[in-house]
DNA sequence: GTCTATACCCAGATAGAC
DNA sequence: GTCTATCTGGGTATAGAC
């Protein structure tokens, strides 16, 4: 088999593994398994089971990073800035799943292998950016100055990446249309306004 | 030593463990050498790993079950319901610090831990006491009929959930004050409204 | 009730034949 | 590049002395 293709395919079933059972709970032997191989063979590819969780979560950083230059390289207003913000995160979970559940779960082990793949400032990006959309609305006056910017900040990023736990995307309701929902609810609340 | 006592410090350090590193990651070892102990006489008290987790979540899911019922009973206002839901959250996270992140970090094993010990039932109260309190509202006009209450629910429960994972009551800020910021922003949205 | 010692298993990783 | 076989370490759990 294409050596390119195989590697695509370890990365492919350990994403799904350790997005199911968590990063301990899988075996090197598992994963082997799920490709078809003997384990042995997973060691032409990858050093060691930490390296193929490393390179998951650097293909994982890189690409979300770029999408989020692509938002705040196109300035619009902050309202519009978070229901883009929050489409990133729905969408690229979904494009990234195992990556994202992984992230999720493993927080403060994920942390330490983006310090030494030298990714931590690059992981910082999209809550910049987050937080440049939010203080740019209250310095406009479009958002309220008596609400902690920082507790919006914390309540939305948590309700957002939460939410591929709970939302798959249907032909009912898009990313799309969630992200909207989302920013609705943030934004003018779930008190009816007189209008 | 205190027999009862001991075995409370065995729960505690656990708690501690594995919220810290994970259930997986845990050994068995580390917390007979956490308390103080040899990893057999651990045995004495626990007949197995999964014992002590069992028994972590067993206190938790009771005495939160227990002060959810105190909520529903003292029937408020949605609003006021909401934001007394949302006190529970983040006082009884504080409270079992250890067994509230175990539950976030180990969702699916978690949820066959609760049907083994026979709580999946008690575990499920609290979900039921939310979406009565947004249905309440959203019946007697006080909540808007144009969103999603489902999408609301999910919302919120992530946030507040997530929300010991950067806050930590304060003297300038109580979980009580939280517990209100949480549910301004949604109830009332991060816009201004007109007065 | 705790310690010492150890059985037993399964993990990650390696070596060498093909 | 893959398979077979295996090394080595560390995990849970147990047994028996004290």
């Amino acid at each position: 088999m294409d050596p390119h293709e195989r590697r695509r395919q370890i990365l492919d079933r350990s994403a799904h593994l350790f997005a199911s059972k968590g990063i301990a709970a899988t075996t090197i032997r598992e994963i082997a398994d799920e490709v078809g191989v003997y384990s042995g063979a997973l060691y032409h590819y990858f050093p060691s089971k930490e390296a193929i969780v490393t390179e998951l979560i650097r293909e994982y950083i890189d690409d979300l990073s770029g999408r989020c230059r692509e938002i705040t390289a196109q300035s619009q207003t902050p309202v519009d800035r978070i229901e883009a913000l929050a489409l990133l995160a729905l969408s690229t979970s979904e494009d990234y799943r195992g990556a994202t559940t992984i992230w999720q779960r493993e927080g403060e082990y994920m942390r330490d292998r983006l310090v030494e793949a030298d990714l931590a400032e690059t992981a910082d990006e999209v809550e910049r950016a987050w937080r440049a959309a939010i203080a740019d609305g209250v310095a406009e006056g479009t958002f309220r100055d008596d609400i902690d910017p920082d507790v919006f900040y914390q309540l939305i990023r948590d309700a957002v990446w939460q939410a591929p736990r709970w939302h798959r995307p249907t032909s009912e309701r898009s990313n799309a249309d969630l992200a909207r929902e989302i920013t609705r609810i943030f934004v003018d609340g779930f008190r009816p306004r007189a209008e």
